[in-house]
DNA sequence: GTGGTCTAGACCACA
DNA sequence: GTGGTCTAGACCACG
């Protein structure tokens, strides 16, 4: 599992880490109730200051993606995810809605977006050995 | 065309009036050659700060999707929006891997992604009479 | 309104102040929509970090009482706070536990517990005008 | 008398330890005189800290709850546990009111909230052979 | 002028 | 050694 960050991204830094986590787990390279780097390791590992680390390990937190103890430090949580609920599926919706109306307006067609869907579905299946 | 924005979301303004505008080019309610708004009269229409509008447009115009004439205004691309490049592709590939990954977390399965995407086109293209 | 801290508290001054905008908006001193200063001005104000009371200001918006803007500041949730679902009753069953063991312990009455409630209840609705 | 603690919970562990304990002397499972298992003991029954037991012991003695013997060892107080003073009324008073706060802007009515604490108390009262 | 992000460094509670 | 809290100060995005 390595971290990789782009500091000249708009995208802030804890988005960033939230997301390659996220993406770890769906790899499955991160696993149900393993432990991640203390924020002070992994933040002195990726060369960020520890609140920016502790931001992003807070909000996978509070969206259940990860579980903190005060002293053990911080898992993966060993439930799983949370479920795609009704809430999640229209924050996509509302999401995906524009980014599909520019691929249209770029001539993209709904087969190659499909196929692209499906291309990342199946590096994110495909890739739990993988790093990256 | 209506502009419908949503001034208690966390997605900047002049980002939604821009989103709202390739909806209306994807949907073909906007078509090539044709004149929007002036700033001052979008922007006092929807009660919105001049700025705001000027950026959208701004921006737009840079991504190609605009022409602003001095005199003549601000109007659709005549030739359509630019193609989906190389680069748009791989920014694409980046913002929806995790997205996708999120998902994919949430245990929602690939086909029913897939039929979101699809369901999204749909509407797009069909709901070129309707408005929003 | 008036927020009045305990520095030497054992109570986190984010949380102390977290609980003042609650009873405010219980009082209806605070109502909705209403706006609250901005992070910087009650900072100074109280004379603490402005990190601390944005921290407050997070939690809350978290959990559905406040509204944040990015220009326009932050409000009282114009549709009132969060209803008591399932969820909140059985983490206030669980909180009241204990604090009511320790009461029983102490030979303190049940008619005297629900008289001390039934007056917490009077004060706040009650006292709408008072400041604190 | 089972101890049970949640790991996965923001309160201390040894403070869920003295809720537990004060719980078992409230349903009268703990009966004054009688004696607890030695910090060790309980510390290996639980599988936590030695450290951490006797943080909640001590504590629980600080408060009255406990007596500690260097040859005895631990004993619930003989003459049960201190009273319901005015220092201990002032402080309950100061806990309850934000959590009847957030409880009003939630909607909770008053009679709602007593029945609430009235279950409790019936629950502890009653609840003196049942274990948990 | 507003909140958002990031850095830096300190002290504390917990186990 | 872990996360939690608080302070301090800088720069940016938004409108």
């Amino acid at each position: 599992m390595f971290i990789q960050l782009d500091f000249e991204s708009e995208i802030p830094i804890y988005e960033q880490l939230k997301d390659e986590i996220i993406i770890g787990i769906a790899k499955q390279q991160l696993l149900p109730g393993e432990r991640l780097p203390s924020v002070r390791a992994l933040a002195s590992d990726i060369g960020i200051n520890l609140h920016t680390v502790n931001k992003a390990y807070q909000q996978l937190k509070q969206e259940g993606f990860l579980l903190i103890h005060r002293q053990r430090g911080v898992v993966i949580h060993p439930d799983g995810a949370p479920k795609a609920d009704e809430h999640y599926q229209k924050k996509l919706h509302t999401t995906l809605r524009p980014m599909i109306a520019e691929s249209m307006c770029r001539d993209m067609s709904k087969a190659d977006y499909l196929l692209l869907v499906e291309s990342i579905y199946n590096e994110l299946q495909h890739g739990g050995d993988s790093n990256e």
